[in-house]
RNA sequence: GGAGGCGUAGCUCAGCCGGUAGAGCAACGGACUUUUAAUCCGUGGGUCCUGGGUUCGAGUCCCAGCGCCUUCACCA
């Protein structure tokens, strides 16, 4: 440690100089200030007497230093305006504060509100207040802050100086109130069920493991909402849905935050067809919402909204891209060797190599193959049986499940069943394994709490989960799921 | 986990073939009561991510590590 940096001591002797002429340099309660965008939106009489006084409070950005006057802009977030202070107007005081301010520093500020020569608005500062010094320096006035792990582990400093980041935080909210008000304007109950969970049911992820100390009790975080959402469905909730988080313990992406943000929802008496037209209108709903437009562009590439959205099935899908019938077990196992699939893997614990099932096969060749293809918006449904032990199968057809996904841009959007309601079938799911998955990595994971709650009834309904998280990238036009979590998990920073 | 890229002043970035570390903004001192990224004069500011190695000499070349980004793998 030899000597402070230079900023510091200079920031840190302001403060001592503003305590020295008897203000607070941390400031208190300021009533009666207005938003700036809300000063900005009046309009400026000419006569200086007919002018309104206006009261502000906010970010100083920039300083000009101009002999006796100095121009600030303030920010607030609606938006940043021009304040004056003259030497005369704010009086002995208020100059000598205006003096040890720093860009950076939170002032109040009271005035005419105007126009200066130039013709910008402008509040003529006669009362300035202390409202908190800024003791570190900040980003450069022009470039801003750029370096994308300084933005997101210093958001707040993000938050002020890149506008695309609080537009897309307030994008969020406007997106997530858009499905609220949508679900419940149509009779929808939101409601909200546990994070901690003794069986991590409900979806194919890795979970968090915890403990719960007095009852001496392994826990999971969450990685799904499913199960405790159909149980209310057993209790006659018939419409129900939840926004929530849920926690994944994997990789992290561009497209993936081990914590991210779903909303599921149930509708008694429905099925999949159901929720197809509901998500397709949840959706429109919220592009419009946000955008004014159903023409959007991620990434450089239009995505058209304009329902009716395109539908296709698995099957067809598969044949098209891959080029064998998913049926057919040799072709099936014929590309899968000129794709360079391995046909088998290790198994976790024994250490055996296990050859994989069909099923899984066909969705590896999917998802190699078909994927990309689906620019979408567009419906995949009816997908093989045995990689969906929650659906229901289709009337006739034991191998085919009654499930859709969503694809825009490649990306998993939205993803829907019939949801499987017969406790015996469900049990049977449930302890099946299919060859070349870990228990971890499956679906099917036996929870007895949730076939007892299938067993008193549930009725036959439609079942929709929608990521969030992606669903705002989209309709931000947001290259990287950081981009829309305000805090994305980052591994900590090493002390010095 | 594999591959590639990046890491230099508070911020944003230059730095060629290996030869005394640079700019703009910010900071500090000075001039200026209508400026718009204000301007002008002057001053200070560096563990070049970390640790090794090659070399007379390394920000620069080599190796290892750390962090971030991209991509592949993984992943509803």
């Amino acid at each position: 440690m030899t000597t402070e940096p230079q900023h510091e001591v200079s920031r840190a002797e302001k403060l001592r100089r503003i305590e020295e002429l008897g203000i607070d340099p941390w400031g208190g309660r300021f009533d009666r200030h207005q938003a700036i965008a809300e000063v900005l939106e009046q309009p400026i009489a000419s006569e200086e007497s007919q002018q309104p006084r206006a009261r502000i409070a906010g970010r100083i950005k920039l300083r000009r230093i101009m002999g006796n006057v100095h121009f600030l802009h303030l920010w607030d977030h609606t938006g940043e305006m021009q304040v004056m202070i003259g030497k005369k107007q704010v009086g002995e005081l208020g100059w000598a504060l205006a003096r040890h301010l720093d860009l950076g520093d939170l002032i109040g500020a009271e005035g005419r509100f105007g126009k200066t020569k130039t013709g910008e608005p402008t509040i003529f500062a006669d009362s300035l207040t202390m409202l908190a010094k800024s003791l570190e320096p900040h980003p450069d006035k022009h470039k801003g802050l750029v370096d994308v792990e300084r933005r997101q582990r210093l958001r707040y400093l993000d938050l002020i100086y890149n506008p695309e980041t609080l537009k897309r935080a307030k994008q969020r909210v406007l997106l997530i109130r858009t499905i609220r008000q949508y679900l419940d304007s149509r009779g929808f109950m939101e409601v909200e069920t546990p994070t901690l969970h003794a069986i991590a049911g409900g979806a194919a992820a890795r979970p968090f493991i915890t403990h719960h100390n007095a009852l001496d009790l392994p826990l999971y975080l969450r990685i799904a909402l499913e199960l405790h959402l159909k149980r209310l469905l057993v209790g006659g909730i018939e419409k129900v849905y939840e926004i929530g988080r849920v926690f994944r313990n994997e990789g992290i992406s561009r497209k993936h935050n081990p914590e991210f943000t779903m909303m599921e929802l149930y509708q008694a008496y429905g099925d999949y067809q159901t929720m197809m037209d509901l998500t397709e209108a949840l959706i429109v709903a919220c592009v419009d919402a946000l955008a004014g437009t159903r023409k959007l562009t991620y990434s450089g590439r239009e995505i058209d909204f304009s329902p009716p959205w395109q539908r296709a099935s698995y099957t067809e899908l598969f044949r098209r891209y891959v080029g064998v019938d998913m049926r057919d077990v040799s072709a099936v196992r014929q590309r899968a060797e000129t794709s360079r699939l391995p046909l088998a893997v290790k198994d976790a614990t024994t250490g055996q190599m296990i050859t994989k099932e069909h099923d899984v096969l066909v969705h590896e060749l999917f998802e190699h193959h078909v994927e990309e293809h689906l620019q979408g918006p567009i419906f995949v449904y009816d997908y093989p049986a045995a990689l969906c032990p929650l659906t229901k199968r289709k009337r006739g057809h034991p191998d085919i499940a009654e499930r859709f996904e969503l694809y825009i841009q490649g990306m998993e959007l939205a993803n829907a069943y019939t949801e499987l309601n017969d406790p015996v079938t469900q049990e049977q799911t449930f302890r099946r394994q299919l060859a070349g998955l870990s228990e971890e990595e499956s679906m099917a994971k036996m929870d007895d709490d949730f076939i007892r709650a299938l067993r008193y009834g549930m009725p036959p309904a439609g079942g929709l989960g929608i990521g969030i998280d992606r669903l705002c990238m989209l309709l931000t036009d947001a290259a990287s799921i950081g981009d829309v979590i305000l805090f994305p998990l980052l591994r900590p920073e090493k002390k010095d």
